[in-house]
DNA sequence: ACTAAAGTACGAAGAATTTCGTTGACAATA
DNA sequence: TATTGTCAACGAAATTCTTCGTACTTTAGT
């Protein structure tokens, strides 16, 4: 049976994914709630885009209780892998180099960071001989 | 004046604006030929999207011959630059470094290109300080 | 002048995304 | 039991993206 795969996620979709990955499994409202900080969505725009998102795939709810507990599907790290390859295909003709200079020129990177990917590309090299 | 900005090409529109940072200035024949050998889309649906960018602004458009001449107003460095800081905020809540770990991990990197990484996070450490 | 070819312009339609108002179900409580 | 509050469901509207058919314009060749 092929596996079924779900679609890429929107913007507003990876916002709500955000918070569920970071809250874990939520209701609307805690959603709601926590998006309202930075953003200002009605309460059932967050609701309809979440049923949206469970009939794509993208979370899984829970409806033994009476407010519903949504959670993600996938895992944060399987989400921006695909989200990355996207990128890489799309805009970078695949090369990843490219991606990661510029990454790496946001200058959002602190100097903990860098030593830290230094080591990664160490073992890279390493490994890929 | 505020400058303004260019919205994120969608990605039809990318798929686009590659033909033109490849080809450099291009007419909507060209491109359309260009394209076609990976896609099948109509002449005029690339027309139409070629002139939405115009609008955009994404793209500049040359009238004085009869078949127009468009040009990516941007570079694609910037373009990529962009959809980069676009993607660090929305899916990696601003960890330059786990995005470039996912660059890394999808193996399309060369060993020449590691090391031109390394090269570069030298560069950048001793920059940063 | 007539016609064919190659363009652009325009309109429209379908799909996806995003938003929100309204309704109805359910539960707690007065 | 009646009221109030919380929630999901549903429908619908606005916007954007994508696609394409048709009409008009211009140039070149007959």
């Amino acid at each position: 049976m092929a596996r079924q795969n779900t679609p890429r996620p929107t913007d507003a979709e990876l916002e709500i994914l955000s918070v569920l990955w970071e809250r874990g499994p939520s209701t609307v409202r805690e959603v709601h709630e926590s998006l309202s900080g930075t953003k200002d969505t009605g309460y059932t725009t967050v609701l309809k885009l979440m049923q949206i998102m469970s009939e794509k795939g993208l979370v899984r709810r829970d409806e033994r209780e009476r407010a519903h507990v949504y959670e993600a599907r996938l895992p944060q790290e399987q989400t921006q892998r695909q989200l990355v390859g996207d990128l890489l295909d799309k805009a970078f003709q695949g090369s990843a180099m490219k991606l990661v200079m510029h990454a790496l020129a946001t200058n959002k990177a602190s100097a903990k960071e860098l030593s830290e990917i230094r080591r990664v590309l160490d073992e890279f090299e390493r490994g890929a001989k």
